[in-house]
This record gives structure tokens, C-alpha cells and sequence, in this order.
DNA sequence: CTGAAAGCGCTTACAG
DNA sequence: CTGAAAGCGCTTACAG
């Protein structure tokens, strides 16, 4: 069962095959008549053209690679999701590969994809990454790139992220106003810019309030993933070493429901003893209970925003357009639940 | 900034294209010399073949095809990941394409893959998909193809599967073992097969075991998509209903943990008063308290198997041996965890 | 050991 | 309105 060609079609009409590829992409040129035999004939042989040839000539795949750290991840997979949509909508195809939080096969990656030949590449970099030749070297061959949610700041790009600074600073301001004083944040590990960041909007939150910092609030995931479990053993730790803390700031829901796992085992009350504010807004955070406080991050949003971006781009690469980086940052919004006590000003606010 | 070609090769070293060509693929009949300098000169110009081009040549795109219910799922973005690492393995690149669980959408995706000529194609069908033409044509048109999870058993290809009648069977027998007499089944929607068959299942160890049927004892979700929500629904009206179930086996760990909350906030004991079994093992089961037996549903071994069979099929298919489907089942294991009492025959047992 | 030539299936500038 | 021809970048059977 070979495939048709257009050679075939031209055969069976005793026409050429430039009237007929003509014939089927509408050119002005071609007579109606000639157009409807033609598009009859390609329907019923159920005519495909050889992407390998149209591609060859065009120098355009109307494909695009993906490469994210990991998939099985609820905020990655949203984002996933989100480019997957936008992308058939403007008729592009998705190629999807997982860094596995690996530089090494990260690298390997971006070069397997500049061999296939993708029109643009979306990538969310590995932890592991530090140095960024791989993506220069994309750039230099004058090929889109956009980053997202886990970028490098000194990498030459459009990025679409949120701003982790910002964010964090809302949810701890958020327990200062509702009367917090001693606030804990859980940040995961050190590495990432994100947990970086975080950690500062955290720290500049207490200062701006007059609160003082103390390191010995800080509790660092040593232990590589955040999970829950590193959420239990944090509120465990955090119960033996501090008798006086009452709000939380965690760096992840799925942690933070860790944490709030072991203080429901141990009869801590949530949110009267302690208010927690997590960060994500994973779906099972409005649906345990006490339900959880967080700053929804957007990731179907982000991948939208992602492909919108990486798509203006080819577009402008495709006319020669020189491209400048644009940095879009996505709002995130801060979603009160039943983990975070009411703010004592509340009679004062009616 | 245009590609290096084989010309560009050819003409700098002032040989012809074809022994630039022989000598990057190790040709036996170049010399060593000659290989030797067209392969230094292709690494320092960075050198990449043009894949449209040997796509063109050789009819192969070294890239499949994926097309997924919803990617947003613990149990597919399993699958994805499992696919996606393996044919990485093989040099495969993967194109993944959500199907909403739409019949139409998913027809216009298996039509994108045949257009973009992928070497096969991997799909889990749409709850909405009860005809099958688009997957015969993929048939007749000689391209490999294999369903996995959710499939039609009258259509022609391999598949890779677990025994959902089965597993269900072994879930519930496991409950009527440790003492269970009234057993409920929360099924979730009527519709995929899935559903049906571990409600089968559960109905045939039920007989099996002289247990009575009891139709008001298996809970359907009209709502459409299984979710959290469900849980706590069925186990609010299972209470109103019946004051004598001890045990139930539930279609998703996700509506299992939904029940578990609710019986938690209604004071029901689990398992004290009645046992619960899940389905799927999502990583959150064993996490919750009490943890939850379940029966574990391997969904990364899916993918790396699906992929497996499809692999064997391309090359099955490029040397013109014919394809013999294959069904292939893989192993379920049942979890014991909390949130089922131990055997009343513990004594005995040791 | 090397190379000229055909051809994969398409697109498009050009001629008529 | 139609078509001959060149060419995208590669592979490979064949000749020397």
C-alpha cells in the first residue's frame, strides 16, 4: 500500500503535475474546472501530500519540540497540556522529551531536535543545568527558543514565567495581615532559581513588616524531590525545635499537605495553632481538609502563553524579522481557604 | 544562518558528495583517510543531516505518534513518560496529541499522523469513540499501530492491557477474605470498558463466593468525570442507604481517597468499620491516612511495553513480514495497605 | 577506493 | 490557463 503522489493523480488526468499541486492549494491560476476534478480525484484516492517532501522544499516541519524536566508532575503536565492545545490549533505538531532533571540529557536532547529539524524549541530547563551552550548554540543558529517556569536568567530568550519574588512575598504578607509573627517557610531545595526566589519574596515580606529573619525558620529540603513526606518530616522538625511559630509559608502544595498531614496526626490545630500558606494550587489542595491556602500557579496558561510566544517568532524568523526577547510574566493570584485564620481586622474591614 | 549540507562538505575537501555521504555513514568501501577527514571537517562546521531529506529517501520519520484521553492524569502521564524513555532508547521521537476524550477530535488527530507519515502509532481511545473506521484505514494503510488501556477489542492491532475483570475480581475476593459480607462497588461512569469490566469483576467474586448481588450496592457516577468529589458523594449516600456495608472496592484511587475523607469527617472507622479497596495506586495512597489498599495499575510499564510492541511491528513492517496482533496483559498487583482490615485468619496464617 | 547520476515527492519561477 | 524544468538534500545502485 504505497502512498499516492501527485505524479499519480497527474497520470489518471493526463494533466501535469504542477497543475495538479497547484490545482490542490487553490492558486488563482488554475481553471475551476480543472480544480474540481482534481480535488475530486485526490478525495476519493484519498491523497496525502509526503510531509518529507513538502517540508524539504519549504524548510518548515510545522513541528516543535518540548523539553521538560519532568512529565508526571501535575503543574508540568497542565503546562503540557496548554502548548499541546494551542499548538494544533495553529496547526503544529508537539514533539515531547523528558530532561529528567539531567544537563547531560538535556544536551543530547536540544541536538536531537535541531537534527529533526523543528521550527522552534519550548523548553523548562533541568535542575541540573548550569551551563547553557546547548541553548546559545539554538539561538546562534538563528532558531526560536522560548523558556519557561524554570529558566536561566542569562540566556538570550523570550521566557514566560511568573514572579516566584513577588508571589511569595504576597502569601507571606498575606500571614502578617491575618496576625502571624513567628513565620516558618518550608523551601524546598536550594538549587533552583524558583525556590530562590521564593525564599526571598519570603524574606523581604518579614523585613518590609518589621519582623525579624531568622534562619532557624528556614527549613531546606536535603533530600532532592519535594514530597510529601519531606513535608511531614519538616513539621515534625519544626514541632521540636520552635513552640512559638504560627504561620507557614511552603514552597510546594504537595508539601504543604505533607505537613499538614502530620500536624493533623499530632493534634496540632490548623489554622488556629498554625496558618499555612502553600504554593501551586495543585487540585487536591481544595479538596482536603483543612483546605489549603496557596498562590495558584498557571501552568495551562503558561503553556499557552509558551507556544503564543515560540509561534510569533517562527513567524518572525520566517520573514527574516530579527526577533527580540520578550519576558512575559504571568499573574498569580493568591486563593484564601480554610488553612489560613481569618484576619483579625476583619470587623475593622466590613 | 543556513545549514551545513553534504555539498558544502564535498566541495571544501574537493570530493564528490557521494563519498562525503559513504564516509559519515562508515561506508566499508572509503578509505580510512577520507573518513577521517570528512568526519573532522562535518564536526567543526557542526554538520547535522537534514532529516526531511532522509525522511525523503529511506520512508521513515524515526518518529511515532501518541494519542491520549487526557494528559493531566497520574495514570497516562505514566504512560507518557514510559513511552517517551523507551523509543529515546531507539532513537524514536515522539509526537503526543490529547484527545479530550473526543471521538471527532481524536479522527482528525489519526489523520495529522498519517499526513506527518510518523512510523507508527500509539493510542489509548476516547470514551467518546464507538466507531472505529479511522483506526482500520490506519490498518489497511500497512502502519503499525497499537491501543493500549483504553481499547476496542474488535479492532485488528496488538494491544497492551491489564485484566481489569481480573484485578477487580482479586480485590474484592481480597475483602470478602478478610470478612467483608456486604460489599459495595463505587463503578464510576457506565461507559468505557474499563469500568465495565472491573465491575464484572466484582460482581463474578461476589457469586463465586455465594455473596448475594445487590444492585443498591453499586454506586454510578452520573457526573461524568471520576474525581474526588465523587468519593465523598458515594460515601454520603451509601451511609443514607445502608447501615450494614463493611467493605467496598472503588473504581479510582482518587474517589477511594474522596470516600476515605468523607467517612473520616463523618467518624466512620476505616477499617474498623468498613474496609476500602482502590484502584491504580496513584502515589497519594499511600500517603493518606489510613493508607490505601489498592490495586496497583502499572501505567510507566504500559507505556515502555506499548512502545516495545510497536517497535517490533515497525520493523516487522519495513522488512514486508506481515503483523500478527498480540495481546498483551500485563500483571496487576494488589497493595495492602491500611485502610483494610487484617484477616480474621491471621492466627491461623502463621 | 571514488564519483556521476537517478530519484525520493514536492514547490515554484518562468515560458508559452 | 497549463506545463517543462530546476531544485530542496540526501541515498544508493552502478560504473570505473
Amino acid at each position: 500500500m504505497k502512498p499516492i503522489t501527485l505524479k499519480q493523480i497527474a497520470e489518471q488526468l493526463n494533466i501535469s503535475v504542477t497543475t495538479v499541486s497547484k490545482a490542490l492549494k487553490d492558486y488563482p491560476d488554475v481553471s475551476k474546472k480543472t480544480k474540481a476534478m482534481v480535488k475530486e480525484l485526490a478525495k476519493t484516492l484519498n491523497y496525502r501530500p509526503n510531509t518529507f517532501a513538502v517540508n524539504l522544499r519549504t524548510k518548515e516541519s510545522k513541528t516543535i519540540g518540548l523539553i521538560i524536566p519532568v512529565i508526571v508532575h501535575h503543574f508540568f503536565a497542565n503546562v503540557i497540556k496548554g502548548i499541546v492545545a494551542q499548538a494544533e490549533k495553529k496547526g503544529y505538531l508537539v514533539i515531547i522529551l523528558q530532561s529528567n532533571e539531567s544537563y547531560e540529557l538535556e544536551k543530547k536532547q536540544i541536538d536531537l531536535l535541531m537534527s529533526q529539524r523543528v521550527d522552534g524549541i519550548l523548553i523548562s530547563l533541568a535542575n541540573g543545568s548550569a551551563r547553557f551552550d546547548h541553548l546559545n548554540e539554538v539561538i546562534n543558529q538563528g532558531k526560536p527558543l522560548v523558556m519557561f517556569d524554570k529558566i536561566a536568567k542569562i540566556v538570550n530568550c523570550s521566557k514566560v514565567i511568573i514572579d516566584d519574588r513577588k508571589a511569595a512575598y504576597t502569601a507571606t504578607q498575606y500571614l502578617i495581615d491575618i496576625g502571624c509573627k513567628r513565620i516558618a517557610h518550608f523551601r524546598g531545595p536550594l538549587l533552583p532559581q524558583n525556590s530562590i526566589d521564593r525564599f526571598l519574596g519570603y524574606k523581604k515580606a518579614l523585613t518590609d513588616n518589621g519582623l525579624p529573619y531568622d534562619p532557624s525558620l528556614v527549613y531546606i529540603c536535603e533530600c532532592g524531590d519535594m514530597s510529601f513526606e519531606e513535608g511531614k518530616m519538616n513539621a515534625k522538625k519544626l514541632l521540636e525545635d520552635h513552640d512559638d511559630v504560627d504561620g507557614i509559608f511552603i514552597n510546594t502544595d504537595l508539601v504543604a499537605i505533607g505537613a499538614l498531614n502530620e500536624f493533623n496526626n499530632q493534634g496540632i490545630k490548623i489554622p488556629e495553632d498554625i496558618s499555612i500558606v502553600g504554593f501551586s494550587n495543585w487540585f487536591m489542595s481544595s479538596v482536603i481538609s483543612p483546605t489549603l491556602t496557596t498562590i495558584d500557579q498557571p501552568g495551562y496558561l503558561m503553556g499557552k502563553t509558551a507556544f503564543k510566544q515560540l509561534f510569533k517568532e517562527i513567524k518572525a524568523h520566517k520573514k527574516n524579522k530579527s526577533i527580540i526577547p520578550k519576558i512575559i510574566t504571568l499573574e498569580t493570584v493568591l486563593v484564601k481557604r480554610e488553612s489560613t485564620k481569618k484576619s483579625t481586622n476583619t470587623i475593622l474591614e466590613i
